[in-house]
DNA sequence: GTGGTCTAGACCACT
DNA sequence: GTGGTCTAGACCACA
């Protein structure tokens, strides 16, 4: 899986990654139940400090996206039921990217087009 | 239009002034070309410091947003032709909350349904 | 408020800075809304670093004892409505303590006695 | 007697396993004098390490719950003589336990209850 | 001024 | 080997 990141965003190292691989538990390039590459050897990789990662891996942990067994280091957490309603928070977060589109002047069916599309490449939809 | 600020969240204020403001254009509470309540005024209503709304302003503005006149204060831009490309960052923006929901459970068809419902309330929407 | 910290200790520094914390709370030393020290002064006073100080306070924010506010720094959090039902953790807690209470021969009155004691000193209640 | 560990808990295995074991004593699922399972059977039911049972049992018997006979195996140590004063420790333990609980609004009555109801479940009590 | 982030390097607990 | 904790010291974003 390759990550990579701004080192001059305006978002936070730990977020960056935290993102992306969230994104890619989501496209099974992380597969369910895969284990994570430990927070030592990422670190090296992405040439940043351990605590850094240590960090993402415990939000990442916190939200529910990984589950970390002391015997063998952090894993993809087993997937949720499918069928799920969308959280409130997730709703305001596309609230206003809908707005942001809307004003941009990308209409509905281009929108709702690219979600099938970014959708189709998500491993975790059935 | 009601604008309502948390202070103890972890967006930054001038952040969530800025997503309630393009909510509002975008769901025409803010009309185009309307005139936005001057700086001052706005941080007295709001309760924050002129600084922080100062921010707001100038980062809509960069964004295209808003324009700012001189004589006239800060007004509603013209809106963009419709038909347009989603931007990348917006894409990518659109791909992190898919992944999320996909994480989480949502279906697709679920995903859609709601991103219709808020279109819905876009009065940006042709 | 007098906090004092085995170095030590088993328990991580930022776990005892918690603890401490929060039974200053119950306790109202620290009193609802209250602000607490700054990080880097707490950290001065205490002798330890900023990011343990740092750390407490996250944790603190997440299990929601403290609200984190950008313009004042830390302060006590509104107390929550009285009534509410015990918690599963807290009930498993008060299990695994009563246990050790009955082998170590301490029988159920004196530890309601105990309680009874405790809850006194406790501002919280009503 | 059922243990079942959270792998991915927080809680050190050999600590979880010992609060349990803890809890069976004092619930009589474990009777006075009981023998335990051999470390190397308990660590082959539960799929854990051997090492992390030793570390359990030696735990619970410098706590005095078992006493180690070389030629018998761990066995639940005789039980205390009742009316014994609850340690310091535990009242340590209670106090940091009920603050959190006057916080999160469960008021005293509400907590008396529970402790009897978790009391009715021990065998150990008179 | 505040909290938030990051680094480099160290030590510890757990298995 | 793993993740967790802590330090000393630095810089940045926010208000």
């Amino acid at each position: 899986m390759i990550i990579s990141l701004e080192l001059d965003s305006e978002t936070p190292l730990y977020e960056q990654l935290r993102n992306q691989i969230v994104i890619g538990i989501a496209m099974g390039t992380l597969a369910e139940q895969e284990r994570l590459p430990s927070v030592r050897q990422l670190a090296e990789d992405l040439g940043i400090n351990t605590m850094t990662v240590n960090k993402t891996y415990a939000l990442l942990k916190q939200e529910g996206y990984i589950v970390i067994d002391r015997r063998h280091g952090a894993k993809v957490a087993p997937r949720a039921a499918v069928g799920q309603e969308p959280t409130e928070q997730l709703t305001h977060q596309l609230q206003l990217i809908i707005a942001q589109a809307a004003i941009q002047g990308v209409d509905q069916s281009r929108f709702q087009t690219l979600c099938g599309q970014i959708f189709a490449k998500m491993a975790y939809q059935t």
